[in-house]
RNA sequence: GCGCCAGUAGCUCAGUUGGAUAGAGCAACUGCCUUCUAAGCAGUAGGCCAGGGGUUCGAGUCCCUUCUGGCGUGCCA
């Protein structure tokens, strides 16, 4: 049960009724419609809630925002609602104050649903598949990935308690030209190995990292040295399907350290096998969106995303300011580009298999791709530009000692997934990653190799553990939080109870707030708020020397707390300690 | 050149999609454990929200413009 919703929504009506009686009795003018929105202020001087409805209602009532407020309070009837009094402040805002019965609900609604509690159905009946991480296949995961995998599991988990179908995947790009430099990498060290270093040149353009040596060293202990005199043409193969074979479950299971778990691992490969990057090429040839040229296959992408910017209202000049480009399709040497694959792999998942809604999270440099794929889908009639959602993820800047280090597979020098994994818990790299919503990062190693107590997910874990603790204290004393009689009404009328509580209130609407603008980091945000309102209130309020109704009052708030911040955690994949 | 993203405290960043006196963490300083976990709490200090114009009852938030930084602009992925 979202009770802020309620709560707002109650003022809706209170205001609204108000004013059929105010202008029933001719204190304002008829017939208008009254708008205005209802929000939380910062201050709690001003209120729990405040409505603004005076000030935006001023110019179709033809009177001045105090005036019109003052005539809807004079006619607000408030008993049998959640609050205990208005009142007008400022410019004409109208100013709410909660009473007991909502403060009893809150706890009332955390009681009854338990690990459910946050859950909306804000997304009812929506299919929507997250992809997520995707990384290359071709060498270890590195920091972008492990932020992605934070975003997009945390994001997978808010929409789905947001009450959507949730599907997590892994595109896998087994195919395709880095495939080939892979398979070109190994083999070159597979040479040099055998043969010694200056055997051959190292192709300046391939694989550098020293996975690369190890995956050579591998192969040849397990093949032995005869396939120096096979054919290319059997060699590579045979070398990117060991590497291959390596890789992936190693991935597989860094992310499952990571406590990423993926409803389906979609293979590139079998979109090829299948015909369907061809397919998609034909449909799109069919609907006229593409030509040959240098033998080639192009996509008409600056068709395609002129004609949409023209029905945006756009001139013919600002088009051309664009330059847009077309892309290929098919390279000349008949070779699919990786961007016809991923148009037939977007087809897959919004026409083969219905999602509704098609979420990717990229990386900020690949964001010149956004358009093209989405106007690519609009040719096929999937109208890519709704229902295809791209979050445009920022790097992180890594930095060692002042000073950049430079992410690349090709130099290897980056920390990879497991490395990280290695030196920092998982639940301070979760709660990390997860914390902002989506701005550059620097995350400097020495910083994160040192998150120890100072990481804000000590907090958090340890106001739940603190809670488990007081708990079993206090039960060891004969309270428990069953004796409280429906919530102590002097219990919680202090103002650390009710801060509390209202913060207890909120996570329904987070959750609804982060799923519908794609930001799980509001989770966090908002669970180390309501960590610091317990701590504020565990300071002021010794339990254990109160009377027994109002301990046990207490008790239950307690209670309602630690199970709110367990389901926080839960959502973020970072666990709640009963110790520390 | 063109496009996308950003510029808020010494540092890393929030800012409820236009609301009341701009916030948090870190770093600095001052207090609080004979009583349920001090990985905590209370307090002090720190700001021309990059600059300029506009929109309105009201702008960190929206529009225009200038400056600065990151990224992109491949028959790479």
């Amino acid at each position: 049960m979202n009770l802020i919703e309620n709560a707002k929504k109650q003022i809706d009506s209170l205001i609204s009724d108000a004013y059929n009686r105010a202008a029933q009795a001719g204190e304002l003018t008829q017939g208008a419609v009254l708008t205005g929105t209802v929000e939380i202020p910062r201050d709690t001087k001003n209120g729990d809630y405040a409505s603004n409805h005076a000030m935006t209602g001023a110019k179709a009532l033809h009177a001045a925002p105090r005036k019109i407020a003052e005539a809807l309070t004079k006619y607000m009837e408030l008993d049998g609602s959640y609050f205990r009094s208005v009142e007008i402040a400022g410019p004409g805002f109208i100013n709410f104050r909660l009473g007991d019965k909502w403060y009893a609900d809150v706890l009332a609604a955390i009681e009854a649903e338990g690990v459910d509690y946050g859950r909306t159905d804000s997304l009812r009946g929506q299919k929507i598949m997250v992809e997520f991480v995707s990384a290359n296949p071709t060498g270890p995961m590195h920091m972008g990935n492990a932020r992605g995998g934070v975003l997009g599991d945390a994001l997978a988990e808010v929409l789905s308690r947001a009450g959507a179908e949730v599907s997590r995947e892994f595109y896998v790009n087994d195919a395709g030209n880095q495939i080939e430099k892979f398979a070109l990498s190994i083999e070159a060290r597979y040479i040099q190995l055998i043969r010694g270093e200056n055997a051959i040149v190292f192709p300046e353009d391939a694989y550098h990292g020293d996975d690369i040596r190890e995956l050579a060293r591998l192969f040849r202990e397990e093949n032995g040295d005869g396939w120096l005199d096979r054919p290319e043409g059997e060699r590579r193969p045979a070398m990117a399907k060991f590497g291959l074979e390596h890789n992936l479950p190693k991935m597989r299971s860094d992310l499952e350290r990571y406590k990423i778990h993926y409803d389906r691992w979609f293979l590139e490969s079998e979109l090829h096998a299948a015909g369907a990057v061809e397919a998609a090429a034909e449909e799109l040839t069919k609907r006229g969106y593409t030509y040959e040229k240098d033998g080639a296959l192009w996509l008409a992408t600056s068709k395609i995303m002129g004609e949409k910017l023209r029905a945006a209202g756009k001139t013919d000049e600002d088009i051309e300011k664009l330059g847009l480009k077309d892309d290929v399709l098919r390279r000349a040497n008949g070779f699919y580009t990786y961007f016809a694959a991923d148009i037939a792999y977007h087809r897959n998942k919004l026409e083969t298999r219905g999602f509704d809604t098609a979420i990717d999270i990229w990386g900020a440099d690949h964001h010149g791709h956004v358009a093209r794929l989405k106007a690519a889908l609009d040719a096929l009639g999937l109208d890519g530009e709704n229902r295809l959602d791209i979050v445009l993820m920022q790097l992180v800047r890594l930095m060692r000692d002042g000073e950049v280090v430079r992410m690349s597979k090709r130099t290897g020098k980056a920390i990879s997934l497991s490395d990280l994994l290695d030196e920092v818990p998982v639940d301070a790299v979760r709660y990390f990653f997860n914390s902002r919503p989506d701005s550059q990062m620097d995350f400097d190693l020495g910083l994160a190799i040192r998150q120890d107590s100072e990481n804000p997910v000590y907090y958090v874990q340890y106001a739940h553990a603190r809670i488990c603790t007081l708990i079993a204290n206090l039960a060891d004393s004969g309270l428990c939080a069953a004796k409280a009689v429906g919530a102590d009404a002097a219990a919680m009328s202090g103002e650390y109870e009710r801060e509390l509580i209202k913060q207890l209130a909120g996570l329904p609407e987070e959750v609804r707030l982060a799923a519908r603008d794609y930001n799980p980091s509001r989770v966090n945000a908002y669970v180390t708020e309501l960590a610091a309102r317990f701590h504020r209130f565990y300071n002021a309020c010794r339990i254990k020397n109160e009377a027994e109704s109002c301990a046990c009052g207490h008790l239950l708030l307690c209670q309602c707390v630690r199970q709110v911040i367990e389901n926080c955690l839960t959502i973020i994949g970072v666990t709640a300690p009963e110790h520390m």
